[in-house]
DNA sequence: TGTAATACTTAGCTTGGCTAACTTAGACTG
DNA sequence: CAGTCTAAGTTAGCCAAGCTAAGTATTACA
């Protein structure tokens, strides 16, 4: 392995950590946690089972049951069943959660080109074209 | 705002959603948690007070000080005073949480640059001309 | 028909956030 | 210099979100 990927990998590293504060900013004050902005988006084109959404978002069957217990108390999501088997579950957004998750996303999106606006329209394209090596760098070894 | 930044400010929401689940799976099975790697991390350079640590964690000084309480019971950094201040406490790494540190560093490093060595040579000078750009665009308005 | 596998759920634990309330020490004011 | 305000930490108590272990119900299969 060369020195300068070792170099470049520690500075993605350093990034990384930026990016993490970043967001955790940024979920402060929502109506959601970022979790659950995640999941309802997950269930945007429709309803999913239980194990589709925990392998999705990384996470154990568990987790997410108790998950969809909490937005489901909320009235974002609604609990069905798959009529051609009978152990599992489907999930489906109602229409508060459609409206929730479109708001959020908004803001999200909102707040995002308002951190976009402070670079310059230089930066602005370099960083466009990393996005694509970026989201590869992400999929990995999934 | 022009629909091209909304565009842009969509890609970037994606890109780091994935980013997000990278880290986590990169995080999973390790010695200490990405939360006490990065205080680890704050000390290295010397010995840092509890507010320095909440601030720079973006964290409130309660969170910072049970983080530190854990990281003590595990031997990994040691409370001390400030001899001009007898209300400030400092924290240091003791030399046990030094090479905790230094060997997740290593493994961190190197698993970023398995991620990086699955790009193009042109893909990494992409990401590399980028991470300037992020950088900043994570530490605005912080 | 009986056993194994699958899909979930619940229970109980840990980490890591938060606010509120307390203690102690320094700073400032009349 | 006494009294009060402010600053620095800690503890307590709550919640979200992750995990494993264990239980239930249903389907698949030998």
């Amino acid at each position: 392995m060369k020195d300068a990927e070792l170099a470049l990998a520690e500075q993605v590293s350093t990034v990384l950590r930026h990016l993490v504060l970043l967001l955790r900013r940024s979920a402060a004050g929502q109506p959601v946690t970022s979790q659950q902005y995640a999941v309802l988006g997950s269930l945007e084109p429709g309803p999913r089972r239980m194990t589709e959404l925990a392998e999705e978002h990384a996470v154990q069957l568990p987790t997410m049951s108790v998950q969809i217990n909490r937005l489901e108390e909320a009235g974002l999501v609604a609990r069905g069943a798959d009529p051609a088997d009978a152990r599992v579950r489907t999930v489906e957004l109602t229409g508060e959660g459609r409206e929730r998750l479109l708001a959020v996303r908004r803001a999200r999106i909102a707040a995002i080109a308002e951190e976009l606006a402070g670079l310059t329209g230089d930066e602005r394209d370099t960083l466009a074209a990393a996005l694509p090596v970026l989201a590869k760098f992400g999929r990995k070894n999934r």
